[in-house]
DNA sequence: CCTTGACCTTCCAGCGACTGGAGGCCCTAT
DNA sequence: ATAGGGCCTCCAGTCGCTGGAAGGTCAAGG
């Protein structure tokens, strides 16, 4: 399979993924002419960098799980810990969000939204509310 | 003032002071040593930039916040639109990171975590859940 | 056989919003 | 005179791509 018949299967921008094989996520084949040749092996491991990054794992995180996916001697508990981490972590910034969200809501709410000059949005951001 | 007392007063690190000096979202003053100088309004100005950026607002944002800010005839109903669209931006990055959350929570719970290399939080990333 | 167009290649630059560090000037206190 | 801290500019790096330029390759149609 070429980068384009990849890319359709696995629904990944044939940048993305010239990008990570230029960062060692991934290593395909070449051609005589150059070409990137993918493999059914390629095909799974990109399948599942695309899965893991729609989860939000970041890219260090998806090397190593890659790798402990390629480890068929690995403990489960090592992926666990990564998985746990980063959901702390989006546990954090939804957490962060929603106090932003409050916040802002409140500003919106107070806010007439109309033609005057008068408002509680920039009070609020002034440090005034 | 100088840049580290409005760095102090402020809560930005110094090089976001300049920083957002060199995007234009602030110009202040100049000593005859080259070093920067703070009046009053660059430190209402800084203290509302923090704030609007803690809130999430983009460096964009903010520019036409501020620009409001300092518009003494402007309308509420122009600020309450930007926010009003932050917010939107907010709520559906909130629903992006449960989403990926019931995901992974689902995922980590499975997973027993202990030294056998079964792993359904793999398997789930590989397409097998 | 030639051309067209789709596909592939590499390399370089840019996004947002800073952050770190190098190298050097300025100011105050001892 | 010197030591220290603070200030200056400029360059590079972060993260994960994404866009575009310049050019090689391949299959189909005339």
């Amino acid at each position: 399979m070429n980068i384009g018949d990849i890319s359709k299967a696995t629904g990944l921008p044939a940048k993305t993924i010239r990008y990570y094989e230029e960062i060692g996520l991934i290593r395909p084949a070449r051609g005589a002419n150059g070409y990137r040749h993918f493999s059914e092996t390629d095909l799974h491991n990109l399948t599942f960098l695309g899965r893991a990054r729609s989860l939000g794992f970041s890219i260090e995180e998806c090397r190593a799980l890659l790798a402990l996916y390629t480890d068929k001697d690995r403990a489960s508990a090592d992926v666990k810990q990564i998985a746990r981490v980063h959901l702390a972590q989006i546990d954090a910034k939804i957490a962060e969000l929603q106090a932003m969200r409050a916040t802002l809501a409140e500003l919106v709410s107070a806010c007439a939204g109309d033609q005057r000059p008068d408002c509680p949005i920039l009070k609020g951001l002034a440090g005034e509310g």
